[in-house]
DNA sequence: GCTGGCATGTTAATTTTTTAACACAGGAGC
DNA sequence: GCTCCTGTGTTAAAAAATTAACATGCCAGC
C-alpha cells in the first residue's frame, strides 16, 4: 500500500504540500499556513497520524519535532508531474512544457529560458 | 467559493482527474476506472453531488448523462502546474522543465524536443 | 401491454476524516 | 521549589465523505 498521493485525504494533501514546499516544518509552522485556522492540537494530531501512516517522519530539534517527508521531493515531484501530464496533456510532455512556459508568461527571464534550452540540447544528445 | 483542487475530497479529486483526462465521461465510464471498484450507485451519487457543488455539469446523451468539468482544462492545468512548481521547485519554472524532461527520459522523441525548442525560442522573442 | 435492462434519484447507514478538549512533561525565570 | 510557557500525547465527539440498498422512470422487444 504505497500511499500514493491519490490516497491522501484533503488535509493530508495540504500538509504534504506545505512540508514539501518548505522541506521540513514544525507543527506550529504547518498550523500557521493551513487554511481554515485549525487549532494547534488538531494539527499535531494530524502530523502524528501521518507519521504512523508512513508519510512523514520527524527529527527532534530541542524541545520540538520537525517533520519531514519520508519520500524524497524528487520522487514526489516526478509523480506529480506525471499525473499532470497524463491528466491534462494526454501524455504529451511537449504540450506540458508549452503550458508551463505559457503559465510563467513574461515572468520568465531570458536567463531561465537559456537554462531550459541547455536542458533540451542535452536531452537531444542522448 | 472557487472550489480549488485543494478543497476536493479524495474521491472527488480522483473523479475530476478521470473526467479531465477523458474530457467527459458517463457514470459507467467513471466507475470503471475508479480504484476500489465502488458500486455504480455510489459513483452516480458522487457525480450528482459534484454537480451540485459546481465542479461538474452534464449534458444528456440519449438516456444517459455525460459529465463534463465546469472549469476548462486549460485553466485547471495551469493551476495544477503552478502548484507543482511552487511545491516542488521553489517557484523555478526552469527547474520544473528540467524535471519534466528528465521524467520523460529517453521516451522523448527528437521531434518533441524540437517542438519544445521552438516554444522556447518563441518565448524569448517576447 | 408486460417484462427486463439500463438509466437516474432518494435516502440512510457506515466509515473516515477532522476537530479540539484535556492531560502530561520539561525547562526558564522568579 | 513553584509557575508559566511551550511542547507532545490521548481520547472522544462532531462533521464530512463514502458507500450502497432501494425506488422510480423509460424504452425495446416479445
Amino acid at each position: 500500500m504505497p500511499a500514493a498521493s491519490h490516497h491522501l485525504s484533503r488535509r493530508e494533501r495540504q500538509i504534504m504540500d506545505i512540508i514539501f514546499a518548505k522541506g521540513e516544518a514544525t507543527a506550529a509552522e504547518v498550523a500557521e499556513v493551513l487554511p481554515g485556522e485549525p487549532s494547534d492540537s488538531t494539527v499535531r494530531t494530524l502530523l502524528r497520524i501521518m507519521e504512523e501512516k508512513g508519510h512523514l517522519r520527524h527529527r527532534e530539534d530541542g524541545p520540538r519535532f520537525v517533520y519531514l517527508p519520508t519520500r524524497t521531493r524528487a520522487a514526489e515531484s516526478k509523480s506529480a508531474l506525471k499525473r499532470v501530464v497524463k491528466t491534462f496533456f494526454e501524455g504529451s510532455f511537449a504540450a506540458a512544457v508549452a503550458a508551463l512556459v505559457d503559465t510563467a508568461d513574461g515572468k520568465l527571464p531570458a536567463e531561465e529560458l537559456k537554462r531550459i534550452e541547455a536542458i533540451i540540447r542535452k536531452a537531444k544528445t542522448k
